[in-house]
DNA sequence: AGCACGCCGACT
DNA sequence: GTCGGCGTGCTC
């Protein structure tokens, strides 16, 4: 305030510091359309960014100040701003990147900001950490009396040592904490801040094997020289967590922070694994299952930039970083990058936003990029490493197409077999030989699909269009998409027939109970993403698979990524058709690289790895790809086809989801939306149609697609679209910019 | 997002 | 007669 300089700061536009009497625009975390104006508090100036605690009707919220105010609204109605709340302002780059983001996703700017605000909402100033040590005086020179457990407790920490907290010390020296609350007070014992940690000292760097360090080099170079995006991709086990590690490395030496985005949050704990054994410390973490003190934790030192590293889920994203100089996208091709409620967004294409936002480089690192990425290395836009050879592996593993047609699985004494000859002789072979194998099967339960036997009823979920899935293990069936679930019924509903359920293909569970029917012996363990719902079943179950307590693994695509498995010689994909029949757009890439990643966790030690794909198409291009390990033709021949059908991402789509509790009612809004669509060169528009999940959790659900060639900006179109059609408050209307999905 | 206002069914 | 359901609308 009596600060010259900024006084001569503020009278060049723009402005960013705000005086009492004047008046500023506040972004509030809600999905409200409009910002609205404050008044600046008599007591203290504002500057932009700042956080603030404003009135909004009859009850608080804490938003951002996101510039002068606009004035389209009465003075009198006009509220102060509360005050200001203690957290450092949300940046410049930070702010432009949320306005981006609204701006492509047709969403409310408040509705993105709540991303970066939410930990600072309820904002509770952090109390610094302390420590319980000596405060100096003796029992005698406080005057209390030395009794036993004072003794005690003097005794503990008479050599300066410390206790972190006072239940810990109570434990510790076997007092109660009463007594110490009592030294505390009169001054024998004191409070004091922890000592702040020593600057983190880098262990040595790992030697990186030639390909690596080239790899290291090329990125490292981009470091502090603006916006660039550069590709890392080499097979499963090359080293490419090695080589941007490189990176962040370097970020350490010469300051700024670093954000790695991983896919999800089941990865995290190994990821963090080996960053602490490269670092020697633990980079912050951001994901949706940290407790309330550590996000605001976490927030607070990404805000003052004392988190120099942070790796968490697609969110992490918008933390409000202080100085964020790299951004690396693990497993880029993942489409757990993209958001599906609330902000609809893709992480991995916001996060080249945010990259370019603040002028910063990014790596996105995969085995099997996206063919987004790969036709923005085509095109020159984004540069790539390469790392050609399998770190520490001699070769790679060997991929046989098991033709279901000709080779079928002979049905045993329990019943219908999904194992073919091939597979089985395959597995006796490793079991033989003491080598682990795993089944590879998409699909969780015993059976996707139960039907009556004598009428053909088949059961699916009251709420959703899906078959409900019969689950063994908890008796139960269950509905995968909305979480219904019921016993097994014992009549048909239908036609009132007894025990005359048959279950219809296979899941997990029944190809375990096949493979134990084989192989009594062996020890077969069943692993979906409902066995591993807590961090600590991943760590046990990596365990029990690296001390061979394990022979035969069944299990989801919760195994496909990760880990190394040097004892785990066999893969077999016990359908890989699955995916490939649905209408989606990305159904053969996805396909492609789920297998290849499955295919990867064959053999990755001096062991020579086998992999078996049952599938009814020997010949299709997916198959084709994998068995000849040529991706550069997969690519191109997928490629071509979206560009021919001008389809991402050769052409942009826009999803509009209508939804409500009234199907009638929701059809009614797409016909009329499909009346007044958007016309014009270069602009389609298809549906409604109901989606493909047609019934979702009691909404009724009917989609709309509007394509557009690549130099068309959906976003103009869309909105005009909307503002043409009165929409009754039951039908909501989401809006995906580049769906992934068509559920 | 919250929270109030407002208009139609089963309870003290 | 009131309590309470959640549809619609506003918050600077």
């Amino acid at each position: 305030m009596n600060n010259l300089a900024d006084t001569a700061v503020s009278s060049t536009p723009p402005q960013d510091r705000f005086e009492p009497g004047e008046v500023v625009c506040v972004v509030l975390p809600l999905p409200i359309e409009a910002a609205y104006d404050y008044a600046v508090p008599v007591h203290e100036s504002l500057v932009l960014g700042d956080v603030v605690e404003v009135p909004l009707g009859r009850r608080f919220e804490v938003g951002v100040v996101w510039g002068p105010g606009k004035g389209d609204v009465a003075a009198h109605k006009i509220k102060p701003v509360v005050q200001r709340v203690g957290v450092p302002p949300i940046p410049d780059v930070s702010r432009a990147f949320i306005d981006w983001v609204a701006a492509y996703t047709l969403q409310p700017t408040g509705a993105v900001l709540r991303m970066t605000l939410n930990p600072a909402r309820r904002w509770q100033p952090p109390t610094p950490p302390t420590v319980i040590a000596a405060a100096g005086p003796s029992l005698e020179t406080a005057g209390v009396k030395p009794t036993p457990a004072r003794q005690k407790i003097m005794a503990a920490v008479s050599k300066g040592r410390t206790f972190d907290s006072m239940s810990r010390m109570a434990k510790a020296v076997g007092v109660s904490s009463g007594v110490i609350r009592d030294l505390i007070d009169v001054g024998v014992l004191a409070l004091r801040p922890v000592a702040a940690s020593a600057a983190v000292q880098l262990p040595a760097a790992p030697t990186l094997e030639a390909g690596q360090r080239a790899a290291a080099g090329t990125i490292c170079e981009k470091l502090g020289q603006g916006f660039s995006v550069t590709v890392l991709d080499g097979v499963t086990g090359s080293g490419k967590t090695e080589v941007y590690f490189e990176a962040i490395a370097k970020i350490m030496e010469t300051g700024g922070q670093a954000l790695v985005l991983l896919p999800e949050i089941a990865l995290t704990a190994q990821w963090m694994a080996r960053f602490v054994a490269r670092f020697g410390f633990a980079p912050a973490e951001w994901h949706s299952d940290l407790s309330g003190k550590q996000r605001r934790e976490n927030w607070l030192h990404t805000a003052t930039g004392e988190a120099r590293v942070v790796v968490g889920a697609r969110s992490a994203l918008f933390l409000p970083f202080k100085d964020l100089r790299l951004i690396v996208v693990d497993e880029e091709h993942e489409g757990a990058f993209k958001q599906e409620d609330g902000v609809i967004y893709h992480a991995r294409d916001m996060a080249v936003v945010r990259a370019r936002e603040g002028k910063i480089p990014i790596v996105l690192s995969s085995a099997t990029p996206s063919l987004e990425t790969m036709t923005n290395v085509q095109a020159g836009r984004y540069a790539e490493v390469h790392l050609p050879t399998r770190f520490g592996v001699a070769v790679l593993p060997k991929i046989n197409v098991i033709d279901l047609k000709t080779d079928k699985p002979e049905k045993g004494p329990w019943g219908r077999a999904w194992l073919a000859p091939p597979l089985v002789k395959a597995i006796d072979d490793a079991l033989r030989s003491g080598e682990q194998s795993l089944l590879f099967l998409n699909r969780r339960g015993y059976a996707p699909l139960t039907l009556c036997n004598s009428c053909g009823h088949r059961l699916h979920c009251p709420q959703c269009t899906a078959w409900l899935v019969e689950h063994k293990l908890t008796r139960r069936l269950q509905c995968h998409h909305c979480g219904y679930n019921a016993p097994r019924p014992i009549k048909c509903s239908s036609c009132g027939a007894a025990d005359s359920f048959v279950a219809c293909g296979p899941g997990i569970e029944r190809v375990a109970e096949e493979a134990q029917a084989r192989w009594p012996e062996a020890r077969v363990k069943m692993v979906a993403s409902d066995t591993l719902d807590r961090p600590s079943a991943v760590a046990e179950l990596i365990e029990e698979i690296l001390q061979r307590r394990i022979d035969i693994l069944v299990g989801t695509q919760v195994l496909a990524k990760g880990h190394h498995f040097p004892n785990l010689t066999l893969v077999g994909v016990v359908d890989a058709d699955l995916g490939l029949s649905s209408w989606d757009l990305r159904a053969a890439e996805r396909t492609y690289q789920l297998l290849h990643q499955v295919s990867g966790r064959a053999g990755r030690a001096e062991r020579q790895g086998r992999v078996f794909l049952q599938t009814h198409d020997p010949a299709h291009p997916v198959m084709q790809a994998l068995v000849s390990g040529n991706d550069a033709e997969f690519y191109a021949r997928e490629s071509e086809g979206r560009d021919m059908l001008a389809m991402p991402p050769f052409g942009r789509l826009t999803a509009l989801i209508l939804s409500g509790p009234d199907e009638i009612q929701v059809k009614a809004v797409g016909e009329a939306l499909a009346r007044v669509a958007p016309q014009g060169e270069g602009i389609e528009v298809l549906g409604p149609a109901p989606a493909f999940m047609a019934l979702l959790r009691g909404r009724h659900r009917h989609r709309m697609l509007l394509k557009t060639r690549r130099d068309i900006k959906p976003q103009a179109l869309v909105k005009d679209w909307l503002e043409r059609v009165r929409v009754p408050g039951a039908v909501r209307i989401q809006i995906d910019v580049d769906p992934y999905s068509f559920f």
